[in-house]
DNA sequence: CGTCCCCTTGAATGAAGTCAATACGCGTGG
DNA sequence: CCACGCGTATTGACTTCATTCAAGGGGACG
């Protein structure tokens, strides 16, 4: 059930055969199956459960009164909303589904029990978040200061590293179900520049992006293309997801 | 000594003067003081200490290799650190002062102490940093999607917001000691970009911006030229800062 | 009172957006 | 099994918003 959330909490704690059994149970409870591009909580909304990717992809965004729309963040599997959120009124955000996307409902109970009981996995959540808030200044720098070509490469790096930490990530290859208009929309460009990126990442022999699967021939260069370093995901016990896997 | 964030917290929680006693000793016990453009803490540096802005600005910034910088946020008075960053081994990020600032210094076990015995503060934190999350959202959004002008009237309705939610904002004045290529460096632009748009403002009888003081003329106009709406500042009761005020 | 930033303004350049037309691919239904 | 149709990807030509370069003026602070 939450093996991707085990697998990216391992990267900061050393989790105990119990502890993956509460987060494996505590993920049973209430899944959700969601289609492509369904909503599965709108801005305006009263936040209730907190919802844990499982399988597949979502993504965080914002609408401005134009229609012009931002993704501020994709959700992979083992990725968690803030568990925190229902202190709010309602969402000031938007969450929908990528590609097909399983969820799971969290209460604010349990996770009440799980920080109560469970020293580790909270350490393991506390990081998690912390790294989650990392990655918004991150995006922030991206959008501020790379250009379209460093801005995608950035971007394609740190998912590739994060689906790896999640382990659904095989060697150089990974799932990745998001549409040019997604990475526009992520990236603050228009769709047929993001296609132009595209290709050139991929005439470099750097990349290649078919049938919803990427491959990255070439991490090393794509990180230096994207002037991508991993410090602001703070992998720290020997990184092993930054090195290009032996096998 | 907290006025700031007393202020700021009771547009969520009602604090009692107890509480209020208790952040005011916290905010007391090592106090350092900042001149224009230093230090505070370096990217790579160990977390230790929790910083809290008595008074003045202060800046979260990312460098790249080649030099390009990006504010990623503002520390404004009553703005705290994340109050766990401690967990993780170094920043990812550097902060700075930007005027004259005093912070002050708390201690992880302080915290712990407000965690552990003062309920409605802690509701208060959890929801400042709930806030601080979506401000970086909205960045993101304000980087990705709005353009010049939009971008920089939207920056100063955040600003001036926050400011009088932290009471140091009177009528439409307060002060700005942020310099131009500081705002350039929080919205991406160039200096001379940013000065060019804030003529164009200043034209349009908006704002004005003399000797490190902003007046906002017309904080309506601001708002829709900004494409702005305060939702994600999470003000729930009343927001006495969205109107402009009786005197 | 002098010096150093910072702000200001104009002109030339460039990166990315827009517009538009075509091609591809996948799922559906005949 | 193949034809149709919609949404996505691709490509080229033109436009625009913002950057860069450069030079001059002003204000704050020691």
């Amino acid at each position: 059930m939450a093996e991707a959330l085990i697998s990216k909490l391992q990267h900061f704690v050393q989790l105990l055969p119990h502890d993956k059994d509460v987060l494996n149970s505590a993920a049973r409870e209430r899944v959700r199956k969601f289609s492509p591009n369904e909503p599965i909580i709108l801005e305006g909304d009263k936040p209730t459960v907190i919802n844990l990717v499982l399988s597949g992809w979502a993504c965080r965004y914002k609408h401005l009164e134009d229609g012009r729309r931002q993704i501020v963040s994709f959700f992979l599997p083992g990725d968690l909303c803030d568990h925190n959120v229902f202190i709010l009124r309602q969402m000031d955000h938007s969450i929908a589904s990528i590609g097909h996307v399983s969820v799971a409902e969290i209460t604010p109970k349990a996770f009440d029990a799980i920080f109560e009981n469970h020293y580790r996995i909270t350490q393991g959540l506390w990081w998690d978040s912390l790294v989650a808030m990392a990655i918004q200044r991150e995006w922030t720098l991206n959008l501020g200061q790379r250009n379209a070509v460093e801005r995608i490469a950035h971007l394609l790096c740190e998912l590739f590293i994060r689906l790896r930490v999640a382990g659904v990530a095989r060697d150089k290859t990974c799932s990745f179900p998001i549409r040019q208009i997604d990475l526009a929309d992520a990236t603050g460009m228009s769709p047929v520049h993001v296609n132009r990126v595209l290709h050139e990442l991929r005439d470099l022999q750097v990349i290649s992006l078919v049938n919803r699967t990427l491959v990255v021939h070439d991490l090393k260069r794509l990180m230096e293309i994207g002037l991508f370093t991993a410090n602001y995901l703070h992998l720290d016990r020997g990184a092993p997801a930054l090195e290009p896997e032996s096998r």
